[in-house]
DNA sequence: TCAAACCCTTACGTTTACGTAAGAGTGATA
DNA sequence: TATCACTCTTACGTAAACGTAAGGGTTTGA
């Protein structure tokens, strides 16, 4: 056991407790001390950073943001203008702002990858006629062997390749 | 108007007319060919690259390909597995391999961003509610209003900014 | 033949989110 | 008090996909 227990008891973690507990590494950490993202309740008397409990909340909440395809330093503007407007409902409106801009780019990629699942499904389709293709051909001739897909034509993905 | 005609006439482009045609830089281009993307037909008297028309459509090729998330090494790599496997039967299989693997990691994609999706609606949702927050009470004690979203609950995405 | 517009190679710069290492101090435990 | 695991600061390293600049040839059309 580490000395875990005697500083949860006064409910402070040290920087590698944080660490365990969020998954991330001590030196991601301190990188989001870094930029601001995160500061230490207090410093031991050695200069150890002591984290309360809310430290894992907030890391949990950076990791999220970070999914979301939020850069640090996007984070970083997020509680600049959090701190900065004094009052409540300002605040929300400026981070419902910027949510609502990053659920429509949200949708726009959830769009954008559905299309390329649909061409991946597309060329799969088209590469299983390829199955029973002659062995003697090669494929530097391929998309000529007449066996062409559904729609009779070779995709994208799978032309780019072929040719050359 | 440029040379590009009479190039176009010997179905010869330069390094320049496939940048234009494609949306990439000159330097990108050459970066493909350095990580043996794509060679120039051949090379002018000179020492200019002179491209046939299908390298455009190697180039969309590529960046069809990184649209869907190959690193550029990755893409190498596929055309080296292309190169290697001498009948067309087995570079399919290869290539419907690894098609398949990207189609599930692109599903999986989607189904995560869909639940961030939620999670934004989510936190919107709450944050709505915001709107009539009493004016006086600062954005610190914010969730202690008393006010709490559906489920009675602040989503961890407003959590995690609200509170130190 | 001359000039504008291109192109060539070489090579260092950029950004993001950490990784890694060095040298030294700290804290809880035996 | 001796240890051993942890932590501190400082600072250079890394990978991807190009950007950018320098110094100098090449094409082509007037």
């Amino acid at each position: 056991m580490t000395n875990e227990f005697s500083a949860e008891s006064l409910s402070l973690l040290k920087v590698g407790d944080i660490a365990r507990r969020t998954g991330k590494t001590v030196r991601a950490i301190h990188l989001y001390e870094e930029l601001g993202l995160l500061n230490p309740a207090v410093r031991s008397k050695g200069g150890f950073r002591m984290y309360r409990g809310d430290g894992v909340k907030r890391i949990e909440w950076i990791q999220k943001l970070q999914d979301m395809g939020f850069s640090l330093t996007e984070i970083k503007v997020f509680l600049r203008v959090w701190g900065e407007s004094a009052t409540a409902p300002k605040a929300m409106a400026t981070v419902r702002e910027i949510f609502t801009d990053k659920l429509r780019e949200t949708r726009e990629t959830i769009a954008r990858l559905t299309r390329l699942a649909d061409e991946l499904s597309e060329s799969l389709a088209f590469l299983e006629g390829c199955r029973s293709c002659d062995q003697s051909q090669h494929q530097r001739e391929c998309g000529g062997c007449g066996r062409s897909g559904p729609d009779h034509e070779v995709p994208l993905l799978v032309d780019g390749i072929a040719k050359r």
